[in-house]
RNA sequence: GCGUCCGUAGCUCAGCUGGAUAGAGCACCGGGCUUCGAACCCGGUGGUCGGGGGUUCGAGUCCCUCCGGGCGCGCCA
């Protein structure tokens, strides 16, 4: 409708050009949109207002002319000049009705034809396997793959991808966590360490070590402790500590047996990671090892690509990359003065491994304390010969769980947070998902576990989940009544739905696609949810005022069209959210 | 200190990336089920868009500045 209403300004512009009524070489460009009140019309146009300085006139003068100039239209009621110089297009409800048709012929209305955008991967959650996913990682993941499913909607050909960050010192600090519960269980009595790992899935996974391996990784508790540097709590140093713990559990296990202890921690918070985000209906079509990255000699080869285009220099016996030349605010080190890469190296190179795959485009989807990532992976990208507009960081703030009223403290560490699944099995995968996407997700959210847990009738992710199950309990109850809805009657028959009300959802419903393009152009989920949310308002209060099954066959099917039409758009929808679109509920 | 995200109704947040009288949910007040599902609908109360400058025909939106808050700023991962 735009683009028709566009062609026909344009239309009416060259007209007064050629007339010599207006003198102006270049035109801006023609803008319509929606308007927000029914007096202003469908559409608005600010041209005139536009047009008012270049030509030195007044924009309702000019609006004048304009409106004088245009071709008609059989779509077009008429044109009203209102405000400073608006042009406010009303179109006819015949028009509007044909929305229905376009809805009913196609099953992904609104969508963009399958793979007719580029290819992206969208990277998301890529948290640490230490331990259970919390309610942080929840946020990631709902937005990641909520984006992801909204991409794909957009035409966009997306390849979900999660890093797995198995390598490093974090993989370490957990394997000897294991390891001391291990020994414990062995009948040893240990001083945890401060830094170590303290929850209890620990304990599980080190029960699950011990009736495999059984006592083949024991050492006693004595060998293990000996002349270890002192603990926070023993007034040293909780990092040396813990990273002398690292160094014995090599000595003593030996390569072999110490990595049956490390991948036996991996794989157990992998596994339990790929359960979860399963269960949140959160699908990958890739698990991408980091560890890989440094086998493969992927990182090598990223550091020697930025050393032949000359973006390396070494210094105090590291080796830099000159981020600075980017737009960084520091170079950065990636091979340290101990001849380690740095995680900013693997970070290289997992950029360098995903354009080598052939994505036109990398988003990530990073918390909000990852800020400070952007820049130097921004310039990392530069400095690899990448353009960095084919790299998108989007920020997830953080969800700030209150209970009672009070801020809840969240630390892996401790061990006291609240799990994901937690969460879940609180509230549900539905409303779980939909709080977290509702709102815009460079927004920090406060999650309230006591409205949460409640069930309650608050959460709006049942407004729209009743309404479809509404929906779906009108088409049953016509044909318990035998009031049958033909979808033929229906087409011939749309002059029927002329009520205000009725109006007022068919514009919603023609308005859908660009309110999912726009949502799919500012990555933002959240807008879908209002166009739902404003959709089935809509159509509820219509539904409210007026009989849907009556006797007259015409009226009857009009309306079951609309609601049909509703129920398509709603459940479509709810699918990109990954929120279920019940029958009955 | 520097960077970054943010500040909109009592609370939680939208505001279509510069448009007309700033919206929704919750809360509060008042209405609507003998009829298709009341987890619904209708109406009402509630705002100097943190303060101040600027750009513009036009600013919650863009720029500057101040105030207030979250997060980040290692040869950690």
């Amino acid at each position: 409708m735009k683009e028709l209403l566009t062609g026909l300004v344009r239309a009416s512009l060259d007209q007064l050009r050629a007339d010599g009524r207006i003198a102006l070489d270049v035109l801006p460009e023609i803008v319509f949109e929606r308007t927000r009140a029914k007096e202003f019309g469908d559409f608005a146009c600010n041209i005139a207002m536009q047009l008012a300085k270049p030509l030195g006139r007044k924009p309702r003068e000019i609006a004048e002319l304009i409106v004088a100039a245009l071709p008609a239209h059989p779509s077009l009621a008429k044109v009203d000049i209102a405000g400073p110089g608006f042009l406010n297009f009303f179109v006819t409800s015949a028009t509007l009705q044909q929305v229905v048709a376009r809805v009913l012929d196609d099953e992904r209305y609104g969508f963009a034809p399958k793979d007719s955008r580029e290819s992206v991967q969208v990277e998301f959650v890529s948290a640490n396997p230490n331990g259970p996913l919390h309610v942080g990682h929840g946020r990631g993941a709902a937005y990641g793959s909520t984006l992801a499913n909204l991409l794909e909607a957009g035409g966009y050909k997306v390849s979900r991808e999660d890093y797995v960050n198995d390598a490093g010192r974090q993989m370490d600090i957990l394997a000897v966590s294991v390891w001391l519960r291990y020994l414990e269980l062995g009948g040893e009595t240990i001083r945890f360490p401060d830094n170590g790992y303290k929850g209890d899935y620990v304990r599980g996974i080190a029960r699950d070590l011990r009736l495999a391996a059984g006592a083949e990784l024991h050492h006693p508790i004595a060998a293990v402790f000996a002349d270890l540097p002192a603990d926070e709590g023993q007034g040293g140093d909780k990092e040396q500590h813990v990273d002398a713990l690292i160094v014995r559990a090599r000595a003593l296990l030996g390569d072999a047996h110490y990595r049956r202890l490390f991948e036996a921690g991996l794989k157990a918070c992998l596994d339990d990671i790929k359960q979860d985000l399963g269960e949140f209906r959160v699908v990958y079509d890739q698990w991408f090892s980091e560890r890989s990255l440094t086998t493969s000699g992927a990182v090598q080869r990223a550091i020697d690509v930025l050393a032949e285009k000359g973006h390396m220099y070494e210094k105090d016996g590291a080796l830099w990359f000159r981020a600075t030349d980017f737009g960084d605010e520091k170079d950065r080190v990636v091979r340290r003065d101990n001849g380690a890469t740095t995680y900013f190296a693997s970070d290289i190179a997992y950029l360098l491994n995903k354009f080598d795959r052939g994505y036109d485009r990398a988003i990530y989807v990073f918390g909000a304390d990852h800020h400070g990532y952007v820049a130097r992976l921004k310039a990392a990208a530069q400095g690899l010969g990448v353009d960095p507009e084919r790299l998108e960081i989007k920020l997830v703030q953080f969800a700030i769980l209150f209970e009672g009223g009070e801020k809840v403290q969240m630390s892996t560490r401790a061990g006291q947070f609240v799990t994901l699944r937690d969460l879940r099995r609180e509230v549900g995968v539905d409303a779980a998902r939909f709080f977290y996407v509702m709102r815009s997700h460079d927004q920090h959210l406060d999650f309230d576990l006591d409205l949460a847990r409640s069930q309650s009738v608050d959460n709006p992710v049942y407004y729209l989940q009743y309404t479809h199950a509404r929906l779906c309990g009108l088409f049953r109850q016509a044909v318990e009544k035998s009031l049958p809805y033909d979808e033929a009657t229906a087409r011939a028959s749309l002059d029927q739905l002329s009520e205000p009300q009725a109006q007022a959802v068919l514009e919603q419903l023609d308005r859908f696609p660009e309110d999912l393009r726009g949502a799919v152009e500012i990555r933002s989920p959240h807008l879908v949810v209002a166009a739902l949310r404003e959709l089935a308002a809509r159509y509820n209060a219509f539904y409210n005022g007026h009989h849907f099954l009556v006797d007259d066959a015409a009226q009857r099917c009009a309306r079951l069209a609309l609601a049909a039409c509703v129920r398509r758009v709603l459940a479509n929808g709810l699918g990109i959210l990954g929120v279920s679109a019940p029958e009955t509920m």
